[in-house]
RNA sequence: GGCCCCGUUGUCUAGCGGCCUAGGACGCCGCCCUCUCAAGGCGGUAGCGCCGGUUCGAAUCCGGUCGGGGCUACCA
């Protein structure tokens, strides 16, 4: 057989149409999701279609919820799709689940021309024999060619055929777009099901019959299918798909987790879900998802989208895995969330500060207010947007429900924090101007000059007396936003004990 | 077992025959700054899996080897 060779190389110019085609059986996680970024960063490189399918052929693992949440994710990314679920498109549907007629045709024509034939074997069957042969597992083409009346047979047993595809002998290679060229021996690749046996199809057969049909021109996907490709070009070949109607393969490396296993739905920290409730924007994640296989050259890491997109090019894409690094993705999280505008920050911190009820719901325009002025405070000393709860929250906190942290109470005694802290309320408490340096000013005077302490022993106590932690954002900007009276009253409130 | 893929510091990577006594980033360690915590600045730590070959010259090319991973489902 003739080395089957990608279409784009018989026709380079035709327009990208790539495509994302997760099976909505779990939370979205790290790894598909890296996937997806690189196959909407083509798209929007090169100008082309990014096409949403949904591969829900396995009727008894996927769920609505998967699917629901697949779309909430990709939305909240930001990896708008120009043709699948909603939006609609030339090629609709878009769930494999509504396109069964288009397959069962498809396996209709193979069966009929010889190139797929009914096998009755069971699964135990089939190891058994391989077992007994001393053979390696795998199909062993027992019903290659069955005759009529063992047809009969098995069928008065009751049993229903799986729909299998007949391999071609041969070898068939292709010029994967980033390993280079690949070569398979059709000796390993055994017959497959494309058909189960109620009928239904599998993705053994959705997935090329809807490349085709849905005009994908490149087919980025994960190295764990690298194997499936010459199954997927024998039945090109089998069902006369023109050579110009053949996308192209690329195979990206596995997302790996701690140790050497694959990230999978079984780590908790695959699922973007938890990302997103930890407090990582969307743009974090995404530009260190790049970083795992891709690199804009040079020595650029912290990039946005925009930029991404622009540079995107598949031969910056790396052949080997990667390991997901919790504390870089953290790093880059806390570079953005300090290169977002205040306001931007605030709006979203919002949910993060009602969710542990700081804000209310919705916040007064006061609060909204505070926030703003308070956000480049808290911007610089957190990495996460989970974090800014403990950063703010003595600033919004009702004066009848602030309590100061018992650890950072224990850290001094009433008997050494009580005049300190009746000298900074005296030097305040007649203060002309609420202002950040000159309360500093004041503060220095009394508690420094006058009572000729440290500054590190001077402010300790207000800092723990007037946010009730040992850790805050800067002291004098937070008391200017703290206001005069709350301010004098905490102070008073720790002196008193 | 068979087939396929992969192999630069702990981690992500730059590198595509001389610019490499291997660059950047995260992490870690130390110092500086400093009202806490951060941020920032400066410095340090650590790597081309191994063996052959090609070449005047190899992290870069070739072969082998070892190691890791994937597939080998009526999952995708």
């Amino acid at each position: 057989m003739a080395p089957v060779r990608p279409a784009a190389e018989v026709t380079p110019t035709r327009p990208v149409r790539v495509r994302f085609a997760p099976s909505p059986t779990g939370d979205m996680h790290i790894g598909v999701i890296r996937t997806a970024l690189f196959n909407w960063a083509y798209a929007r490189h090169t100008g082309g279609a990014f096409v949403f399918r949904i591969e829900d052929t396995d009727r008894v693992r996927s769920t609505e919820e998967s699917y629901a949440g697949a779309l909430d994710v990709l939305r909240w990314l930001g990896l708008d799709w120009d043709e699948g679920p909603e939006v609609g498109g030339p090629h609709a549907p878009y769930r494999q689940s509504e396109r069964l007629e288009i397959y069962s045709g498809i396996a209709a024509q193979l069966q009929e021309q010889g190139s797929a034939y009914p096998c009755f074997c069971t699964p135990e069957e089939v190891t058994a024999r391989t077992a007994a042969a001393g053979r390696p597992p795998g199909y062993d083409g027992h019903c290659r060619a069955l005759e009529p009346d063992r047809v009969a047979a098995y069928e008065a047993e009751g049993r229903r055929p799986v729909l299998r595809f007949r391999m071609p002998a041969g070898e068939t290679s292709f010029v994967d777009l980033i390993r280079g060229e690949v070569t398979f021996d059709s000796a390993h690749v055994p017959d497959y099901v494309l058909l189960r046996a109620d009928g239904h199809p599998l993705y053994t057969l959705t997935a090329p019959a809807d490349d085709v049909l849905m005009r994908i021109t490149h087919v980025l996907r994960g190295e764990d299918l690298l194997s499936s490709t010459p199954r997927q070009l024998a039945l090109y070949a089998a069902l006369g798909v023109p050579p110009a109607d053949v996308p192209r393969f690329g195979h990206l490396p596995f997302v790996m987790g701690e140790g050497n296993a694959k990230l999978s739905k079984r780590n908790r920290e695959a699922s973007i879900a938890f990302y997103r409730s930890e407090g990582f924007l969307p743009e974090a994640l995404l530009n260190y998802l790049a970083l795992l296989g891709w690199s804009l050259g040079g020595d650029r890491e912290d990039f946005t989208l925009t930029e991404m997109v622009a540079a995107f090019d598949l031969g910056r894409i790396g052949s080997n895995p990667a390991r997901f690094d919790l504390k870089k993705l953290t790093d880059l999280n806390g570079r953005k969330i300090r290169a977002l505008p205040a306001a931007d920050f605030a709006a979203r911190a919002t949910v993060f500060l009602q969710r542990d009820g700081v804000l209310g719901t919705p916040p007064s325009a006061a609060e909204q207010l505070l926030l703003v002025a308070a956000a480049p405070l808290v911007q610089e000393r957190i990495e996460t947007l989970a974090q800014a709860s403990g950063m703010l929250r003595f600033l919004f906190v009702d004066e009848r429900h602030f309590a100061i942290d018992p650890a950072a109470a224990a850290r001094a005694t009433a008997a050494e924090t009580a005049p300190v802290l009746a000298a900074a309320a005296a030097a305040l408490c007649g203060l002309a101007d609420w202002r950040a340096p000159l309360i500093e000013a004041a503060l220095r005077a009394a508690l420094v000059d006058g009572l000729g302490l440290k500054p590190r022993t001077a402010f300790g106590p207000v800092r723990v007396a007037v946010t009730g932690s040992t850790v805050s954002p800067p002291l004098f900007e937070s008391l200017e936003l703290l206001g005069r009276e709350r301010t004098l009253r905490r102070m008073q409130a720790a002196a008193a004990g």
